[in-house]
RNA sequence: CGGAUGGUGCA
């Protein structure tokens, strides 16, 4: 196992994946998340014919992948648009008897934020919970921030409160996609009220945050602003962009 | 015992 990581990231992808391959024919099982990250490697260099091919393969000799290594293949079609492959992967999963989880659903959410069916997205999160999936942070910040890029302040807002009453925390992303949206517009005042916010609930904010907050700052020619959380990025060794 | 999959900024 030790060696395939090695060549894996040595780049030898191919032929990690055909030891991989040998070892499910010789009846070995082979390490679970290394499939997994081989499943990753290969999709990012789009051979995803190879990784189809991996996981049939395996399959065929009676080793079933688990939901991770689905949902990373699931996550690399989508990212790549190929809806109909995805589509009939889903399809799989769930014929092999796969309970879908909240990574594949806020993979799901992404996937049609970024086509910028944001409200489809949403209807999909109220949708989780009746399937016994409660949505966790990162699939609200992702329509929060669907919402977000498509100029939907209110909405984006709405989400906000929404999140809280499910007893579900904003964390430092979320916190980050607001920010940067009060920064576009020029609303440094709900910009650094949100800062505020998010300091309050205990959230450190980080280079993103930095970032979005001066970015804002800068297009309202406040240079002063700017250069104190320059500096205070400094102090706490973060990088400016 | 660790190890794998999802969301955010500027350019």
């Amino acid at each position: 196992v030790f060696l395939l990581r090695l060549l894996c990231k040595a780049g030898c992808i191919d032929d990690a994946c055909r030891h991989v391959a040998d070892m499910g024919r010789l009846g070995y099982e082979p390490d679970i998340s290394l499939v997994t990250e081989l499943v990753n490697d290969l999709c990012k260099a789009s051979k995803w014919k190879s990784c189809h091919k991996l996981l049939t393969g395996l399959y065929n000799v009676g080793f079933i992948p688990s939901l991770a290594t689905f949902n990373t293949f699931f996550s690399c079609l989508c990212r790549a648009g190929l809806m109909q492959q995805a589509c009939k992967l889903l399809d799989d999963m769930v014929k092999l008897g796969f309970t879908l989880d909240v990574y594949t659903y806020s993979i799901m959410i992404h996937t049609l934020c970024k086509a910028e069916k944001v409200d489809e997205a949403y209807k999909l999160l109220k949708a989780m919970r009746n399937r016994k999936c409660e949505p966790d942070v990162v699939c609200y910040s992702t329509v929060l921030h669907g919402y977000v890029r498509l100029g939907k302040q209110e909405l984006a807002m709405k989400i906000m409160d929404e999140m809280r009453r499910n007893n579900c925390s904003p964390d430092v992303v979320t916190y980050n996609s607001l920010i940067s949206m009060f920064s576009k517009v020029g609303d440094t005042t709900k910009a650094y009220e949100l800062w505020g916010q998010m300091r309050a609930n205990g959230c450190v904010p980080d280079h993103i945050s930095y970032t979005a907050l001066v970015d804002g700052f800068c297009r309202q020619n406040k240079p002063k602003e700017c250069l104190r959380l320059v500096l205070e990025m400094l102090k706490k060794r973060l990088k400016p962009g």
